[in-house]
DNA sequence: TATTGTTATACTCTATAACTATA
DNA sequence: TATAGTTATAGAGTATAACAATA
């Protein structure tokens, strides 16, 4: 639980370094940004640099980890991303090998994207690599904090979705 | 408080849709890159689109709005931002007559920022939206989730600080 | 020499529209 | 006609290095 000593000061009039916030600092929109920029660099220290992955490539690997094979639709609406910008993720981690397409023998449409054996070793790796990450983040929370502020970022997040 | 009816499956096993989430689930870095998706979009919705006002230009206003002037410097650091983006954002502000540049006397190197008498109008305008946008933040957290949620945010953006 | 801020530049990310191929 | 996915393209965001002016 977040048990902060009791300021009188306003939030909005609290100054942080030599400047005031003011309504930002109740912002919810303006500290989800902040606190992606703290998140980000995290995961770059951790697991972007050391396995050149990129954040939207990262969570890719992950859901397929999660479910041998997904459509490029499936992942497009998982990560809410515009198909084209999928088509070039999933471009990328094709020519390092790291994931495949296979055409439906149904529908020549559809296609499954599923990982390699490079690519689910690389997956494995970066799972492996999240603990260390997750470490950093938790020094700022308690573990009952990080439960909690997970499951209000799974509220903001679902009801965000349409 | 959140207060989740007990599901016994494992978060990382539950189906989101058609697909599962995996490791995901409880990968704060990805909610929070989901919560910004969210929050943007209703940041725009409210304010973005009907002021013609991106996220960093709206969280430059009110942090005018809030210490009167601000040197660039201080500005970049307050943002988070790179010196040249910032200086492209004042520029782009100054442009548009809602903030004017202001030479130091005692040290001509350096600069203050400060809103002009439209850029004040526009700010306050600005700032009186944003009930209507958290509205439809409220919607997904009640009131003391709310808070809570602030203060979870706050923290990891003080940590994540550097 | 150090500091404040700018210019130039490149790279990534994201968004939209138009297209191909199947159904 | 509708759907799955791609190509082409443009815009916005972000990062780095080199620079000008001042201290």
């Amino acid at each position: 639980m977040p048990n902060q000593p009791t300021d009188p000061t306003p939030l909005t009039h609290r100054p942080r370094g030599d400047w005031r916030e003011g309504v930002l600092a109740g912002n919810i929109g303006y500290l989800i940004a902040q606190a992606n920029v703290a998140s980000t660099r995290q995961f770059n220290a951790h697991i972007g640099e050391p396995l050149a992955l990129r954040p939207v490539e990262y969570s890719l690997l992950m859901l397929l980890r999660a479910n041998a094979s997904l459509t490029p639709g499936q992942l497009a609406r998982a990560l809410v991303l515009p198909a084209p910008s999928l088509t070039m993720v999933i471009d990328r981690l094709q020519q390092r090998g790291l994931v495949e397409r296979v055409r439906s023998e149904t529908d020549r449409r559809s296609q499954r994207v599923l990982l390699t054996a490079d690519g689910a070793t690389l997956a494995r790796d970066a799972e492996q690599r999240s603990p260390a990450m997750h470490a950093e983040m938790d020094a700022a929370l308690t573990p009952g904090e990080r439960l909690l502020f997970t499951e209000l970022l799974r509220k903001v997040v679902e009801h965000g979705r349409r």
